[in-house]
DNA sequence: AATGAATGAGCGTTCATTCAT
DNA sequence: AATGAATGAACGCTCATTCAT
């Protein structure tokens, strides 16, 4: 449904769709090489030149495809975000993933997360680095985290209403806005940990999820 | 009980210790300088003759407290840490901090901390930065959140058995480290909103960390 | 047989090998810079932006060729040493220089390390410099010392034995040591002053030397 | 006969002359503490500030003894000069050194040279750095130099005339200078060896200043 | 289009020297 | 006179970015 970099329609950071396959494996590289260093040694201390030799690629044509640093940063925000997105509306619209009881789905949609955590270390190299925070790769993680909220909000209010306790979709969304942000930075940390903690933090932050969920949905759980 | 820089007994990343009214006066104005830049643009682009200027102290007398950049960040780290463990302590011991119900607990602690990052913003802008994560700094947070951890483990291990459904300690561990991990996020993320938003969030974590715990208390709550 | 910066096979200091006219070119404009200035004012005190602003070099580039200040020092020490052992290697080895006989030698030996100390008056502000003497630096100095008193060891150990006065290999060494350092310090301090007197002292110094020599191969020289 | 920092008449680089007790001692502490510091890092990485702190001196005091880093140097350059020249001088002018031999002279004095460099690592230090080579310092040392060369020449003319080769002054004054910076280095340079290799050279030193002198004497050893 | 040598502003930090106490 | 905290110019060096080839 997307493409590799940017939604249609959207501003891409890159300056130059790269057309050509030299040039599109090229930015893949780049973006791989990216990647590694920045969860290898950070944002700040990761320089140009060190990812475009760890790329393979000279320097010059890394700034024909990125115009500055920072592109290469937002560039990668909006890949993750896109794949994490693609990889829950997938699950979620898929047609078993309707059957499921709340339950399930939540810790399914944990696992999903969880997964994705695993295989893109750099996710949350980047978007829970305070450091590198501009106003622009604000605007791209919280674009992210509305689709994020999107996808799990339409999963709540659809739940919720099968369950006979039907939420506002403003209420929806907040949960959903609650939860995001909660299971996201739970498994972040999990993902650091050795795994038998990693295991063990996983079901904490299910069960996290559902209790809240089952609280909201209650008679008279509503906070107002 | 805590002085304003470290508690004693603990070694302190200043150079010299100010002993003079002028002197720390010095340092107050170079960390809350090194807090607000922290903030506003990460700690790896705030550079030390700026903490300096903004701070109306001469980049060498910097020097003179704080042996190296680091160094200010880790006692920004140290000191906070200390704060609000001391504030949670005060109102966990208080007299009738004992008495109250699991719930109350909770919110008041929740509100606590809130207003803590509103008072603090530099807090999470250091401690939940994966760039500037120095061993050092690292090892800080660590033993900022193992006391956190202790304090909140404590309150709800007295609260299960008051209530008659006892937990073991490293039950009381585990969840203690989810809810201040999770109420310590949803926090600092509400800190950044405007004021209704913000109050919201704050219910919404009060109820997210009592639905959790209750059904952690709960008969059959447990997931081993 | 040395080209203009290293012997093939050494441990360059440089960074990068300039290979291309114009690099060599700057390589050649900052040692020059350097020597000028080391002359001028000492290592010390000669900044490495002072001497890329004399060598019209920005100071960027300077840090491409060289890794950091010591390394101009280092390869400035190399350059001089292969040099002076060059030009004595090729007298020396020359046809006629073989038939010279000890007097003339020396004499001959004197004059060209006294051209070489005019020419390059670095020579002796780098060698003879105790405050820079960095292991490192020692180590190219010691090199450059065993060299030269092996060239001086092989002249005086053949001209002895072709006069029937046989030196031992040591006794060569311990003379040619104490000749090349007394040499070198005289020949570096007659460099520095007015031509007449200069001569003047080059000359006492072909005397000092062949008076030391002519003492140590008479019968009973020894000091054993 | 002369008092221990500096002859009278001459600048004084000292701005103020100590005259009680305590204030001595602490330019004497201040001395001892710059050799110290000067021997074994050099003078260009030694601060003022460790020289005060290793002399237990504020720093404030060393700056109203010594205008600026470059007197301290000064003085303890003079006051070298100083006791070396008074050394020599004694030996020379004693009734016994009057009736010895040219040679046994020499390797008195050769002797007497290598002891006072052993006691006072600083002499050569200073002098035979380039680095430190201000105008200022150069004249102390060409100064120092001349009455070297003055003790040294006031022997040998004597000793000349004593055994029927008379010398002019000016001969006299040459062979001297070349005597004195020669002896002078290749001491320096066994002063920094192993015990048995230092031995060796002290005598090489003294052979060669013989070989030199008795050519120097010999009928028609003159090179005009 | 492609390259990588070239650039220089700006970094963290030092230390000779001053001057309020 | 004595002190040592205070000062800031200047250091060696880096690296995001450009542009001549």
């Amino acid at each position: 449904m997307a493409d590799s970099t940017a939604a249609p329609g959207e501003p891409s950071p890159l300056r130059r769709q790269p057309r050509q396959a030299r040039s599109q494996e090229r930015v893949r590289r780049i973006l791989a090489a990216a990647e590694e260093l920045f969860v290898a040694g950070g944002v700040g201390s990761t320089t140009t030149n060190a990812i475009a030799a760890k790329a393979g690629v000279p320097i010059g044509s890394l700034y024909q495809f990125f115009p500055d640093k920072g592109a290469i940063l937002r560039s990668l925000a909006q890949l993750y975000a896109e794949q994490l997105h693609e990889l829950l509306t997938a699950f979620f619209d898929r047609g078993d993933g309707r059957t499921l009881s709340l339950e399930a789905s939540i810790t399914a949609a944990v696992a999903l997360t969880d997964r994705f955590f695993r295989d893109h270390p750099g996710y949350p190299a980047i978007f829970l680095d305070v450091q590198s925070a501009t106003p622009e790769l604000l605007a791209i993680e919280e674009e992210a985290d509305v689709r994020l909220i999107n996808d799990w909000s339409g999963l709540i209010v659809e739940k919720a209403a099968a369950e006979g306790s039907p939420l506002s979709e403003e209420e929806g969304h907040l949960i959903a806005y609650v939860l995001v942000k909660t299971v996201g930075h739970l498994l972040w940390l999990a993902a650091t940990q050795e795994q038998g903690r990693r295991e063990l933090l996983v079901a904490e932050c299910g069960d996290l999820a559902i209790a809240y969920l089952r609280r909201r949905l209650a008679p008279g759980g509503s906070p107002a």
